[in-house]
DNA sequence: CAGTATCTTGACGTGTACGTCACCTAATGG
DNA sequence: CCATTAGGTGACGTACACGTCAAGATACTG
């Protein structure tokens, strides 16, 4: 039971490292997406590493635009019960579910790229003179 | 000129096409990222397939989690004059951070699915019992 | 001709994700 | 000792993306 020497971050370090603001930090807490410990006297929050991880995950969930709602259930997918075997099958499935989701995401921004790509090599051939501006 | 037999589509139309609202549709128009047609007469919103694909560029654009804002810069992006050479120039150049900013979500979402895949990994192997729920 | 459906324009309401401010509590530094 | 800094808890404000009426015009339908 060796619970010492741990990683400590503040609220302003992590909001510093991510650059976002620790309001924002305490209503992902609020929302039940975090739990840090407290420090016993002051009841200043403490953030060790896997509390930084679910920080990091939750960030990259709300760039792809997904709500704090599904976030916090693709977080606690992964915080199962290793010992429930029944849990961590139901885990397994709804987790396939978000991987598929994953999947198609990065099928469409292929997509979206490839026809980004498209209008830039028609500009360029336009510029180069190959085609005038003409419908 | 010949400016007849083209495909029109109504508000419901597309929002029933794309499972969303009429008010979302005339809100994308309010916000300057589309403008239908109307009818002479009766004011309706005539939408042609050009209309059509700019809204489906705006859906996608919603389902990664831009904001409108963006997504009508990068419509007008793809819209610029192909007369005036300076401004495809500048669209290029723009177009060119965009797919990168593209890529680097790809690379992310990437990154993302291989954590899932080795939690997934992880799962099947302590049901298996080649490894037990202890940390 | 009355009813139902579909569109229009306001106008106000709502959920999410925070921003901002007031006020309070320690710890630190000159 | 007093000011600054860093953190805490409400509580209210705000931007965005719509949802949800209300009221009116028009068109098809039995
Ligand atoms: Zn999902
Ligand atoms: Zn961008
Ligand atoms: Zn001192
Ligand atoms: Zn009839």
């Amino acid at each position: 039971m060796d619970a010492s020497k741990q990683t400590i971050y503040t609220i302003a370090d992590l909001a510093a490292e991510f650059g976002i603001t620790p309001r924002a930090i305490r209503y992902y807490e609020e929302m039940g997406l975090l739990t840090p410990q407290r420090s016993q006297e002051t009841q200043q929050r403490l953030y060790d590493r896997s509390d930084r991880a679910r920080l990091k995950l939750i960030l990259r969930g709300r760039r792809f635009g997904f709500g704090l709602k599904e976030i916090k259930e693709l977080l606690n997918l992964y915080r199962v019960d290793t010992g429930e075997k029944e849990q961590m099958r139901r885990a397994i499935e709804y987790g396939d579910k978000h991987i598929a989701e994953v999947d198609e995401m990065i099928r469409e921004l292929q997509e979206t790229k490839e026809e980004m790509l498209e209008f830039r090599r028609r500009f360029e051939r336009i510029l180069a003179g190959e085609e005038d501006g003409a419908k």
